[in-house]
DNA sequence: CGCTGTTTAACTGCTC
DNA sequence: GAGCAGTTAAACAGCG
């Protein structure tokens, strides 16, 4: 295959260009996908505030040779820099110091990466995307969509990036496409997580999987029953499945999340599902039976092969989506309740756990998917936080990919609000949430950002990223240049503790209330937001993961420059 | 015709 | 260095 030689075939934060798009977004764009069910909310908000076209003319190399600075200096480590996930994440303590000596320069980074290319890869940013949907379920123009709303890097090269989002898409199982209505005519199917796709981001982290996720290939036999725990099926044997067309194709097509017999379902794809209104009112005339069903499905959908577990996940969504259309008409304390009903067999500690989070989850689906899986077994719920979900197929304490948001969601209220649940609070402090390190790049960590952060060593590394992005715009008048790191993080909490505009509705909660409260994340959110905006007013991004990717940029640009000072 | 989806290939960078 | 994860490009088919 010919290729066209780029420059280089990773597009690094080198490539990326100076904004001038800032004052293409809507000033109100403001936005947590994660608590607010995601972006959708917000494309009549968007719409119209960019456009490819007026940016299609930049490209790469323009970036670059616009910024000569730039490029040779970044070509000094500049490889390192940005694969370098580890090294931002490790950035030194002395960073804050070392970035008041480089100031000027800083300026300069801070200024043309703006808009660089947000550390996350691809299958993150689909994974954020379709975790951040309500229904867990996006078509593919949607996941564009949120990805170009909430990272302006991606508002251009459209072509480019979409093409390895499709990729991404059709070639990692851990992404399952859902068919749409005949009916519901439009292009493109849905796409899911499969739910043994697990927490492929540990801690939250969504910069680079451990492990990619690959599903065990059913054996297509003829023989409904036998469509997986094959260990020696081959991708080949997948990929030869006969689609219903009669044509060959992949078998990541979810079929029918309804049928006990996956093969003869009488669903076909969603709306199947959502149309039949008599097996909505069966759903609803069932509740009780089914959380009896779901309970004997958590415990054996460990026991189920991946496929069956898929069924079953899909089955939840589309599930979900009655549920959400009967509970339609109730407020959202309401739908909250009927998920706690429906999930009645869950015990205290999970329950409470669970209202906590109905307060920011977008929807009941949220929550309620999310106890349908939680065991309430203590070693389970141990190995709930300590093991990684990917290599869960034969482990019967595997969890559909949903909490791992529900388990970011968690962790973004900390540790101290995990104390506040009896049932979690009783391993004290050798608890793993008691010292879990919520990654300063996590989605969870953009919820916490604005309140109380961690006092681990990576939350440290954190802000001094985030002291950077600060201090490289807004306090560039005081001239710290001797202050030392303890000094200017006084400094930056000053800032950050004290809203100077009556126009912000929301302000950080004193320590002595509880900052991790679930109804206090969204607005520590947004004053995080704010105080990034009141800190650097000029360069707002309007997006909360743009602006932790730029103090990543920057960290990593200042640990190069502090290294080659050193050197 | 454009979008969606699949597949292949080459390549870079990281981990072991 | 091998293997893996991820990126980018491209060709192709199907569909609305």
């Amino acid at each position: 295959m010919m290729l066209s030689s780029p420059p280089s075939k990773y597009q690094t934060f080198q490539q990326s260009f100076t904004n001038g798009m800032n004052g293409s977004v809507p000033g109100s764009y403001s936005m947590n996908p994660m608590a607010i069910g995601g972006p959708s909310t917000l494309h009549s908000g968007m719409n119209g505030g960019y456009g490819s076209g007026m940016l299609n003319g930049m490209n790469a190399a323009a970036g670059m040779n616009s910024h000569p600075t730039h490029h040779s200096q970044m070509s000094v480590g500049g490889s390192a820099a940005y694969p370098g996930i580890n090294q931002g994440v490790g950035l030194s303590p002395n960073m804050a110091l070392s970035m008041c000596i480089n100031r000027r320069t800083e300026k300069t980074y801070r200024r043309n990466y703006t808009h660089a290319k947000p550390p996350y890869s691809y299958i993150s940013l689909i994974t954020m995307a379709l975790q951040s949907s309500q229904h867990k379920m996006m078509t593919l123009s949607e996941i564009y969509q949120w990805i170009m709303d909430l990272f302006p890097f991606y508002r251009q090269n459209q072509q480019r990036w979409q093409n390895s989002i499709r990729h991404s898409l059709s070639f990692n199982d851990c992404f399952v496409k859902v068919p749409r209505s005949p009916d519901k005519p439009g292009k493109g199917s849905y796409w899911s997580l499969h739910p043994d796709a697990g927490n492929m981001f540990e801690n939250g982290c969504y910069l680079r999987r451990q492990k990619r996720f690959k599903c065990k290939k059913m054996k297509f036999s003829g023989d409904s029953t036998d469509m997986d725990n094959n260990d020696n099926s081959s991708s080949e044997e997948m990929h030869q499945q006969q689609s219903p067309s009669g044509s060959l194709s992949p078998s990541k097509e979810v079929t029918s999340p309804s049928s006990p017999h996956p093969h003869t379902s009488s669903y076909n794809d969603i709306s199947d599902v959502m149309d039949d209104k008599a097996a909505l009112t069966q759903q609803q005339s069932s509740v009780e039976q089914n959380s009896r069903k779901e309970l004997a499905d958590q415990s054996s959908n460990a026991e189920a092969s991946p496929n069956e577990r898929m069924l079953h996940h899909q089955q939840n969504i589309y599930s979900h989506l009655h549920q959400q259309n009967a509970d339609s008409n109730l407020p959202h304390p309401e739908q909250g309740r009927l998920s706690a009903v429906n999930n009645h067999h869950q015990n205290t500690e999970v329950e409470n756990i669970q209202h906590s989070n109905h307060v920011r989850t977008s929807s009941p689906v949220d929550a309620n998917q999310h106890s349908n899986s939680i065991t309430t077994n203590t070693r389970e719920r141990q190995n709930y936080y300590h093991e990684p979900l990917l290599e869960t197929k034969s482990d019967p304490l595997s969890y559909p990919s949903h909490h791992s948001f529900y388990l970011s969601q968690l962790q973004a209220a900390g540790a101290h609000q995990v104390q506040h649940y009896p049932g979690l609070s009783h391993h004290g402090a050798s608890h793993p949430l008691a010292h879990s390190f919520t990654h300063p790049f996590s989605i969870s960590s953009l919820m916490n950002a604005g309140g109380e952060m961690q006092s681990s060593k990576e939350m440290r590394a954190y802000q001094d990223a985030m002291q950077q992005y600060s201090y490289g715009t807004t306090a560039q008048d005081v001239h710290h240049d001797n202050i030392s790191p303890q000094q200017i993080s006084t400094l930056e909490n000053a800032t950050a503790s004290t809203p100077d505009s009556g126009d912000v509705s929301t302000s950080i909660p004193s320590s002595s209330s509880n900052t991790h409260s679930p109804e206090n994340l969204q607005q520590q959110y947004y004053q995080m937001h704010y105080n990034m905006e009141s800190a650097n007013p000029a360069v707002s991004t309007h997006d909360g993961l743009g602006s932790l990717a730029d103090a990543y940029y920057q960290g990593c640009v200042q640990q190069h420059n502090s290294n080659a000072a050193i050197a």
